[in-house]
RNA sequence: GGCCCUGUCGUCUAGGGGCCUAGGACACUGGCCUUUCACGCCGGUAACACGGGUUCGAAUCCCGUCAGGGUCACCA
């Protein structure tokens, strides 16, 4: 049997963190089994602006590398693949049910219900319908209808015996059928709802395999009655734990920022990218852009595998060390059977060290790749960019090491070289600059940089620690202030490295130029 | 509240009767390296929720308690 598991997002206009993770799981096991994944749309009651509401869910998923068989703008032999185009299908299959007595139609008005539930409660009874209105013969609907009452149609739910389970996370789960609502799968209007429509496509798609997030598991009575009724074999399920709050077990909600940011990590990566992108002059609306949203590391500059790689690890091991993985080895290694079943609390840091680990792993031109259209983006290079441009930023790149871990971080680093007067911190002045004797030394070390040959770091530091030998002072002392005069920041790449990628006229312009704020 | 799920360092996890004086990673932290920052290297703090069983032996099995979470829509 050839796997087939699914994603069916609904067009939110995001793609929240958690999805992603129930995505990949699902694409990681169709992978993993040579099956199929497939990318299904339920946008069921979600009329409007579908296209604009997809479009940031389908390219963060191709950008993630997950990758669909069967979908939106690939097709397939089940199409359509959204939800709302399947409709006939689903009031089909509601048809059926009504035919076979798995379902009846009900006229009980929303008042009606509400004084049942009332009465349950108030007896400390659980709520269960009477079924007073439901209408089980012709002559019923004919009754009720005269009565000038509407009709939904609800599921006719066993009230005895469980339903059994097997779980490829949590194992046998038992549910009592009495405890279970007849839930309402057709509305008044006949249109019909998710549970119902999410059943009948998995079918109809010949899924084989539903991996999603915890939360179904209570919907997972409803919709095994609806398959086994309608004569559906039922899909194997796999319950994945919750990805939650940073330090908690909550589930992860994007409705909850301001709390998150609350949290030290959290508002460090937060904050981080929020600078890069007001940078690069996105407007950062914390709505749309922070780190419970995908679009926000791709926009900040994550790589994409680094991502995938700690998501996979948000409630999956393969063994107590290996955490990090190639592509193939992923695909390879991926079972359902190492799913954890505790709740998983997303922690940005982690995340962190991930991405710091890939990029890590990246060459000097991989680099210069992915990061010189941030520039372009922030009008610090021109576009198309001038060869001259992208050779400086190359060797920012080199100079800059492992000080680099997200791509959009090349702003800070190479502005100064790009913009012919960066600006001073004065934080960094005072500190470095405008200390006694610092003029002094910055001008004996001026005057030495005009017959340094040839001006680059090794030559350069022979110069400067003559200078400072001479002066009988700290190498710091001449370094620090050097690194504010030139770059007007208190970090940056090598100091040498700096002086070298500016060349000579450009440094002494520099260092002449700071020459009067210093003591 | 009913039903269901879950409980190992702050976090992600390994472990599934003896290999556990509980391992790894992130974070934190001490030190080294060093011109800043970052990297790197060496070290440290830190956990089996609690109580009963079963057993020669329990983090591992059973029961209970407690705690956390999910879900109970004519949302998806």
């Amino acid at each position: 049997m050839t796997v087939r598991t699914r994603f069916a997002p609904s067009p939110t206009g995001y793609l929240h963190i958690g999805g992603v993770r129930t995505a990949l799981f699902n694409w990681l096991f169709a992978r993993q089994r040579g099956g199929q994944f497939i990318l299904r749309i339920d946008d069921t009651d979600v009329a409007r602006n579908v296209d604009e509401a997809l479009e940031p869910i389908l390219s963060g998923l191709k950008w993630l590398g997950i990758d669909w068989d069967e979908g939106p703008g690939v097709g397939g032999p089940h199409a359509p693949y959204f939800q709302s185009q399947r409709a006939d299908r689903h009031r089909a299959a509601v048809d059926t049910l009504l035919a076979s007595g798995h379902a009846y139609r009900d006229f009980a008005t929303t008042a009606e219900l509400d004084e049942e539930r009332k009465a349950a409660q108030a007896a400390g009874k659980p709520f269960l319908y009477s079924r007073a209105f439901a209408a089980f013969t012709e002559a019923d609907v004919a009754r009720f209808t005269a009565e000038g009452r509407q009709s939904v149609v609800r599921l006719k739910m066993p009230r005895e015996s469980a339903l059994v389970i097997d779980d490829a996370v949590r194992g046998r789960v038992e549910f009592a059928w009495e405890r279970e609502q007849d839930h309402v799968i057709q509305r008044a209007d006949g249109s019909c709802l998710y549970h119902l429509a999410s059943v009948v496509d998995d079918h109809d798609l010949e899924i084989t395999h539903v991996i999603r997030a915890e939360e179904h598991l209570s919907n997972t009575p409803r919709q095994a009655f609806i398959a086994l009724s309608l004569g559906y074999e039922l899909p194997a399920y796999a319950h994945l734990p919750l990805v939650a709050e940073p330090g908690s077990r909550t589930k992860l909600s994007k409705r909850k920022l301001a709390q998150y940011l609350k949290n030290p990590d959290f508002k460090q990566v937060a904050e981080h990218g929020t600078r890069i992108a007001e940078r690069i002059g996105l407007t950062a609306d914390a709505e749309t852009f922070n780190p419970v949203i995908v679009d926000f590391y791709r926009e900040v500059g994550y790589l994409p595998w680094a991502i995938d790689n700690y998501l996979a690890l948000l409630g999956w091991s393969y063994d107590d060390k290996t955490e990090f993985f190639s592509r193939d080895e992923l695909v390879s290694h991926f079972t359902l059977e190492r799913i954890n079943s505790s709740p998983a609390s997303f922690d940005p840091k982690k995340l962190w060290a991930v991405q710091d680990h890939y990029m890590h792993g990246l060459s000097v031109d991989e680099k210069l790749a992915f990061m010189l259209p941030f520039l372009v983006k922030a009008k610090l290079v021109a576009d198309p960019v001038p060869p001259e441009a992208a050779a400086t930023v190359r060797r920012v790149i080199e100079a800059s090491g492992d000080r680099l871990k997200v791509g959009g971080d090349i702003l800070a680093y190479a502005d100064f070289f790009l913009v012919d007067e960066p600006a001073l911190d004065d934080a960094a002045v005072k500190q470095r600059l405008a200390k006694p004797g610092v003029r002094d030394l910055v001008a004996k070390y001026a005057a030495a940089l005009q017959t340094v040959d040839p001006f680059e770091p090794a030559p350069l530091e022979e110069s400067l620690k003559r200078v400072v030998e001479e002066a009988g002072v700290k190498v710091g002392d001449l370094v620090h202030a050097i690194r504010v005069a030139v770059t007007g920041k208190t970090v940056g790449p090598g100091l040498y490295d700096c002086l070298a990628i500016l060349g000579r006229n450009r440094s002494l312009a520099r260092i002449e130029k700071a020459l009067p704020l210093c003591g």
